[in-house]
DNA sequence: AAAGTATTTAGATGTTCATCTAAATAGTAT
DNA sequence: ATACTATTTAGATGAACATCTAAATACTTT
């Protein structure tokens, strides 16, 4: 989970999540939508993969990248979490 | 809003964030649920102050610290927009 | 005003991380 | 087989960051 908001914190990888959202993407065609070398892209799509907020799946010499929406959920929790404060305690700072 | 992302990033201070959703806290009752120093909580809940995480209110020798769910909302934002991908260009992926 | 408590600021240190170049792997096509 | 294309791995470098100790600031109480 920790590792999921590592991934998240940069934002050449948020920008790769939000090109796959549309359409799966080979590696070379992410990499083109970017000024950064092929292998900085690579690493990013291996950090991607590491936390399964991504998945590749190997076709002739491509590889094609997908979005794992499955671990988006988790992360959302999290925020539902934070974002439903508990007002029966709220109010006593006085201690 | 990487600001936020990267702020997140940190489990120290997304822990703070799970502590202060219960209740607001002084720094220094935040400090002792940690085992780091003060010194560093007090980084932890600037760099969270920066983002608008969280916010501070001085009271005599004590600064409460309370959470902001105002910017978590753009941080969910976000997640939607990546979770509702485009089912229409869906298996372009032979081009 | 002096001592005590709460918190932050300053500066230093070691680690993590984004990025690069060069080289390796793997598949395709001539 | 050889050349070509796609992608990754390896190793190096510099920047960003989490953490610490020591010192400063600010408020409270005696």
């Amino acid at each position: 989970m920790n590792e999921v908001f590592k991934a998240l914190a940069d934002p050449t990888r948020r920008r790769i999540l939000d090109l796959l959202k549309n359409r799966d993407m080979t590696a070379g065609e992410i990499a083109d939508h970017f000024q950064m070398t092929k292998p900085t892209i690579s690493h990013h799509l291996n950090t991607l993969k590491k936390t399964e907020l991504i998945q590749d799946e190997k076709r002739g010499q491509y590889i094609i990248y997908s979005i794992n929406t499955t671990v988006f959920q988790d992360v959302m929790n999290w925020f539902f979490g934070v974002m439903q404060s508990n007002p029966i305690h709220k109010g006593e700072n006085e201690k």
